[in-house]
DNA sequence: CAAATATCAGCCTCACTGAGATAT
DNA sequence: CATATCTCAGTGTGGCTGATATTT
């Protein structure tokens, strides 16, 4: 017997157990619940990591298409960006080739605190994915890609 | 060509592209906005459609078992019921064996409602998952009825 | 002029918390 | 007394909308 464990949720009812679109929901709330307490104490949210990484393998970018790569909104991409210029692991500045654009660069610091949150990230992964071989997770990464692929 | 289709979102960043958390998420998001445009018309919400199927399946039910088995919390049952209640899809009263507690039952026409709200939902599963095969689609549900369950 | 960018102010749902009243 | 249920009030985040100023 597993003393740590929380008395075990009943079983839910078929009609929901088998929907694909409640399975996903609840996978992605335990996901959520998992991730954000792994960037608890980096005082960084999600949106920040997404930001930190497309600027890491993009380079240089402009807010839009952060938010395009990234899936976040336009809106919530400047408050993100906001958040991490003032947290000095971005900079931003007008983009001379474009004046409607900012031109927003990774600084050493946010090379590093990528790599930071990025290792936390990874360890929230194993305990979400733990019941899964790795052949499975894998599949299960492929199947969820062409999904969001075909949006 | 697709003439009806949205320019295509660049692809995300690998560190994204392959974190199981951020795709559960993404695909999360796309199966709550197809779910939720397929009850629209109906004035019902996903919790409301949850609610239904507990009680259909295991049958006059208290408002804590409600909440457990469907992941809802025990506040948002509440002002699930009230509203089901409201449209006369739910009895509710109070326990004869323990005062503590209220019986939720399913009238004829919540039983209705459900097969109408299953219905639909059905439909937008497909718009979901079009892009699997049904053998790809079973191995999905499996592979997150299983991360689920290890909660 | 039409389209794209950045910003701001604000909305709504959802998941969740804390506390209280009642009952076991 | 400790625990369980129901209810209410409220929080915070996330995803999203609409409008504006600016630039292309």
């Amino acid at each position: 017997v597993d003393e740590t464990a929380t008395p075990a949720p009943p079983a839910a009812p078929a009609r929901l157990r088998t929907l694909p679109s409640w399975l996903l929901n609840q996978t992605a709330i335990a996901a959520n619940r998992l991730t954000d307490r792994a960037l608890a104490e980096t005082g960084s949210r999600r949106y920040h990591f997404a930001v930190l990484a497309a600027l890491d393998e993009f380079g240089p970018s402009s807010q839009a298409d952060l938010g395009r790569c990234t899936g976040i909104d336009r809106s919530d991409v400047v408050a993100a960006v906001n958040a991490l210029v003032e947290q000095g692991l971005l900079g931003r500045s007008p983009d001379p080739a474009d004046g409607r654009r900012n031109v927003i660069t990774l600084t050493a610091s946010g090379t590093d605190h990528l790599e930071h949150l990025s290792r936390l990230l990874n360890g929230a992964q194993e305990e979400l994915l733990h019941a899964l071989t790795p052949a499975e997770a894998q599949t299960l990464v492929d199947l969820l890609s062409r999904v969001h692929d075909t949006r």
